[in-house]
RNA sequence: GGGCCGUUAGCUCAGCUUGGUCAGAGCACCGGACUUUUAAUCCGGGUGUCCAGGGUUCGAAUCCCUGACGGCCCA
C-alpha cells in the first residue's frame, strides 16, 4: 500500500499548522524591513565602491521566489516590486531559527536582517542573522521558467501572471501609469481643470454606441452607464469652465476583441475660444509629449512599424482619403444626387463589404475598410460628413461637412474630435435625424436626444473645441502592445459556472 | 454572428493521426543527503474529474455529437 501523499495545498496546510505550534503567528501585523531590495542594494555597491569598510546592515523583506538548500546552508531570492536580492541563511548564524526553513516555501512572504556581502560567485547578498516569516503561502506558484503561459488563467488571476511573469509584465502597467500621468501633467500645464462627471445617467448620449442599462432602486428609475462624458463637460462649458478634461472610464455595450473591452479609458477634453485645429495641435504635442517623457523618444516600434510622432501629422479630409484609398467619390451621395443605396452599390463593386444601415455606419465601414489599415503612421482624417457627427459644427463653405477629425495610427481610430456645435436648435434638429435613423434601422447605435443638455444649450455655449481620445489606445500605440487586454491588468472574461 | 484551433498533474507540455502497458516527461511537490548556490546537485517517490455531458465499441484521453470556457482569423 503506497502512502498517501498530501497535494500542494494541504502539505502547505501542515506546514502551517507546524509553525503555529511552534508559536509562531504566519501572519504577523508589523513589518521591520529597512530598505527595498534595490536600495538596499545600491546602498551595499556605494559603500563598497567607497571602500568605508564596514558593510551595511539591512533588514528586507519579499515573497520567496526561489530556494537553494544545501543541508545546513539556503539561499533564498526575495522579490519586491524593485527587484529581486538573495538572502543567505546559515545555520550557524541564524540559530535555533534555522529548521524552521524546513516549513517555509517558495511563494512565502519573509524578512530578513543582517550584514550585505557578495559570495563568491559575486552574488550581493544579505547574510541574515535572523529572518521572520511575514505571511504565508498555501498555494504552489506557477512554474518557475516557463511562468504561466494559459491565456485564460493569465487573464483570470492576473496576480498569478504577476507573479510568474513579473519581467514581461509589469514593466507595460507601470508605463500605462507614466503615460496617463504625462497626459495629466500635460493637460494640467495649459491651464485645464480635471472634473468628474456622472458614470450614471438617465440617458446614454454623446456617442454613437449601446449602453449598459442598470436600475436605481430608490428612484425606481432607469439608468445607464454613459458611453461618453461629452454632454455633461459641454455643460461645464455652458457654466463658465473655459478648459475642462476628464479621464474616466466609459462603458459601452458591445463585443470584445483585440481592441475592445466593455469598460475602457478616454479622455475627454472641452475648450472655449478653439476649434478643431486647435484641438489637432494639442493632441499631436500630448502624444509627441507622452513619448517623450515616458520613452525618450520621438518614434516608437509598433511590430514592425517604426512610428514617427513628431508634429505635425499629417491631415488628409475624409472624402480625398475615401477617394484616394477606395476610388469612390462622395460628392454626388453628398449632396443628395445619389442615395445611399447606390453608394453601397458602388461600394460593393469597388469589393467593400457594405450591409445596409444608416447612412453615418456606411460611411463608417467604408472609411474602417478602405482607408484606415493604410494610415500607418499619425494621421487626422478631417472634414467629416455631417451624418457621421450630430454633435460637430458645420464647416463654411461646405454644407454636408462638419468640422471633425479622427486620429489613426498603425490603423487604429485613437483620437476624434470636433469644433463643437453650439447652435441650440441646429442641436436638436440633428438629434432629431439621428431619431429618425434608429426608428428607419432599429439601430441602437445612434445619438439619443438630451433634453436637458439643449435646455443648457440655450443659455449659450461659447465656441469649443472638445476632444475624446482613448487611454487604452494610446498606451497600446506606446508600449508596442497588440491587444487590449495586455493594457488592462482585468480584462472582461465570461463568468463560469 | 461565421470559420479554425485549444482545454491532459500545481505549472509547462507529450500522448490523439492508427482505440488496447496510455496515465507520461520536465519543473514544482513529498522523503533522504548536502555550509557559497544562481533553473543548485545527488538518491527515492506520480500526487490526475485527460474541460463537461452523451454516443460508438468488448474496450475511449484518443473516434462521433452537444455544450462550456479560451485564443486566432473573418464580419
Amino acid at each position: 500500500m503506497p502512502k498517501r501523499v498530501p497535494d500542494h495545498r494541504t502539505s502547505r496546510q501542515q506546514k502551517l499548522q507546524r509553525l503555529l505550534d511552534k508559536g509562531i503567528d504566519p501572519y504577523p501585523p508589523r513589518v521591520t524591513r529597512t530598505h527595498p531590495n534595490a536600495d538596499a542594494r545600491d546602498l551595499f555597491l556605494r559603500q563598497v565602491q567607497s571602500e568605508q569598510g564596514e558593510s551595511p546592515t539591512v533588514t528586507v523583506a519579499g515573497r520567496i521566489i526561489a530556494r537553494r538548500g544545501m543541508g545546513k546552508n539556503t539561499f533564498i531570492d526575495l522579490r519586491d516590486s524593485t527587484g529581486k536580492l538573495q538572502v543567505q541563511l546559515r545555520a550557524d548564524l541564524v540559530g535555533d531559527a534555522y529548521p524552521i526553513l524546513r516549513d517555509l516555501d517558495v511563494g512565502d512572504f519573509i524578512e530578513a536582517s543582517g550584514p550585505m556581502i557578495r559570495t563568491r560567485t559575486g552574488e550581493v547578498t544579505v547574510e541574515a542573522r535572523s529572518f521572520n516569516l511575514l505571511s504565508k503561502s498555501i498555494r504552489p506558484l506557477p512554474e518557475k521558467w516557463h511562468g504561466l503561459r494559459d491565456t485564460e488563467q493569465r487573464y483570470r488571476q492576473r496576480y498569478l501572471d504577476l507573479i510568474a511573469n513579473n519581467d514581461d509584465i509589469m514593466p507595460t502597467f507601470v508605463q500605462r501609469s507614466r503615460i496617463i500621468e504625462a497626459v495629466r501633467s500635460f493637460m494640467n500645464a495649459r491651464g485645464f481643470v480635471e472634473v468628474d462627471t456622472p458614470v450614471l445617467v438617465p440617458i446614454a448620449a454623446g456617442a454613437l454606441a449601446r449602453p449598459f442599462v442598470t436600475h436605481h432602486n430608490a428612484l425606481d428609475q432607469q439608468l445607464y452607464m454613459r458611453i461618453a462624458t461629452e454632454l455633461y463637460l459641454k455643460r461645464l462649458i455652458v457654466g463658465g469652465f473655459d478648459k475642462v478634461y476628464e479621464i474616466g472610464r466609459i462603458f459601452r455595450n458591445e463585443g470584445v476583441d483585440q481592441d475592445h473591452n466593455p469598460e475602457f479609458t478616454m479622455m475627454e477634453s472641452y475648450e472655449a475660444y478653439a476649434d478643431y485645429t486647435n484641438v489637432m495641435s494639442m493632441v499631436e504635442e500630448m502624444v509627441h509629449h507622452a513619448a517623450q517623457t515616458v520613452f525618450d523618444s520621438s518614434t516608437i516600434q509598433y511590430e514592425e512599424h517604426s512610428i514617427d510622432l513628431k508634429p505635425p501629422w499629417r491631415r488628409l479630409p475624409f472624402c480625398d482619403a475615401i477617394k484616394e484609398y477606395g476610388g469612390i467619390d462622395l460628392t454626388p451621395y453628398l449632396q443628395g444626387e445619389a442615395t445611399t443605396d447606390d453608394l453601397i452599390v458602388e461600394a460593393r463593386q469597388k469589393g467593400f463589404d457594405l450591409a445596409p444601415g444608416p447612412v453615418h455606419q456606411v460611411y463608417d465601414k467604408l472609411l474602417s475598410q478602405a482607408v484606415e489599415p493604410h494610415l500607418i503612421q499619425p494621421t487626422f482624417i478631417i472634414d467629416y460628413p455631417m451624418a457621421m457627427s450630430p454633435l460637430a459644427k458645420k464647416k463654411p463653405g461646405s454644407p454636408h461637412l462638419v468640422e471633425r477629425f479622427e486620429c489613426f495610427v498603425v490603423g487604429m481610430e485613437l483620437a476624434n474630435a470636433y469644433t463643437e456645435l453650439n447652435d441650440p436648435m441646429e442641436q436638436r434638429r440633428r438629434f432629431e435625424e439621428q431619431e429618425e435613423a434608429r426608428r428607419l434601422f432599429a439601430d441602437e447605435e445612434t445619438d439619443r436626444t438630451d433634453e436637458d443638455f439643449l435646455l443648457a444649450l440655450e443659455y449659450g455655449m461659447p465656441p469649443t473645441g472638445g476632444l475624446g481620445i482613448g487611454i487604452d489606445r494610446l498606451v497600446m500605440l506606446l508600449t508596442g502592445q497588440t491587444t487590449i487586454r495586455d493594457i488592462l491588468l482585468f480584462p472582461q472574461m465570461r463568468t463560469r459556472d
